[in-house]
DNA sequence: TGGAATTGGTTAGCATACTAACTAATTTTG
DNA sequence: CAAAATTAGTTAGTATGCTAACCAATTCCA
């Protein structure tokens, strides 16, 4: 209707490009036993430097947490991590890379980064930062919950209660869907 | 890594987004018994205004056959579509918009333009066209394959050529998005 | 301090999407 | 025309990711 064309293929085009970007790079990932899924998570804890727990490894990635687990389940089932209880806290377990995994992540990344050179090759930088910002924009507004209120908050909030209400710092943080994708 | 900051964070930021974006439509068409996959699938489907095959629909969803499969196969027992068998060519199935889709498909354009529209709202034109224009480009190299050449086309080619050979004719709106992931 | 709320993790079940391999039908070709 | 190649669809198995529902620890606080 009205947006025309620019709207429309929008979404598309968005989800288009990230799919296809994926896929690149797990084709790429393959012959050494990884998918970006698993590879995201590596480079967040050699990031970290230290181990991680689960729900921090979550956050890192932006994905919910019975996501984690079988992410990390697979992982440990190769051999790329390892898990152990935390013995601060009992309810935490502690992720660690084992030594597989520090061996490959160097290549990992560069070619992880290649990949990244090949397909922004030729592309102007500011046309980039732009595209950035617009992406930002984007994400920020949809991560946005729009009606949270207005709800009843009776009965059935308290079931939904539990994986919501992350009352951490004292900010909204982990609305609804959402893990907040690191945002800050 | 050297790219630094706007290299690493382009990938994040447009998985990101993508996610976010499809997690919020998909939020919203839940109430109307959708998904974006769904709906996807139910906009082609009427913007064809005519029975597609489930090729055709798995080119322009940009998707694999196997997975407009189980697609079609969640529409139909929904009630959302029908299949039938061609007359022309008994290989191909023919699915159609079955009523209860025809009556939704208006207001489900709508939360997705809606959405569309709140989510680009305040975000200069000329902005978005840049960034369309970057990840068109980046997709459009993505999808590329690179390698293939040097392929001996031999023994291994067999086995490949087989979903790969969308050697249509014509028309070929073999266009982008489409499903040329393992090219040859 | 003891019960309520919160937090970390898991399980179960589903949605999407992919690759590999197979069946059936249609086209191409030698 | 018959064998070979192609095309449409399916099945099987896997990878990711989500929500709902639960358990076990930990914290809060009245």
């Amino acid at each position: 209707m009205s947006g025309g064309e620019t709207t429309e293929t929008f979404g598309l085009l968005l989800h288009g490009t990230a799919r296809a970007w994926r896929q690149k790079l797990d084709q790429r990932l393959k012959p050494m036993g990884l998918s970006q899924a698993k590879w995201r998570t590596l480079m967040h804890l050699s990031l970290a430097g230290d181990a991680l727990t689960q729900a921090e490894i979550a956050v890192r990635l932006g994905v919910e947490e019975p996501s984690v687990v079988t992410l990390l389940h697979r992982l440990e089932r190769e051999d790329w991590i390892t898990r152990s209880n935390s013995l601060r806290d009992r309810r935490c377990k502690m992720v660690l890379l084992g030594r597989r995994a520090e061996r490959v992540i160097p290549q990992i990344n560069s070619t992880a980064e290649t990949l990244r050179h090949e397909l922004m090759a030729g592309i102007p930088i500011s046309d980039l930062q732009t595209c950035m910002k617009v992406l930002a924009s984007i994400r920020d507004r949809a991560d946005k919950d729009d009606r949270l209120r207005s709800n009843g908050e009776g009965a059935s909030a308290r079931r939904l209660a539990r994986r919501n209400g992350q009352t951490k710092g004292g900010d909204s943080n982990s609305r609804k869907g959402a893990i907040r994708r690191g945002s800050k």
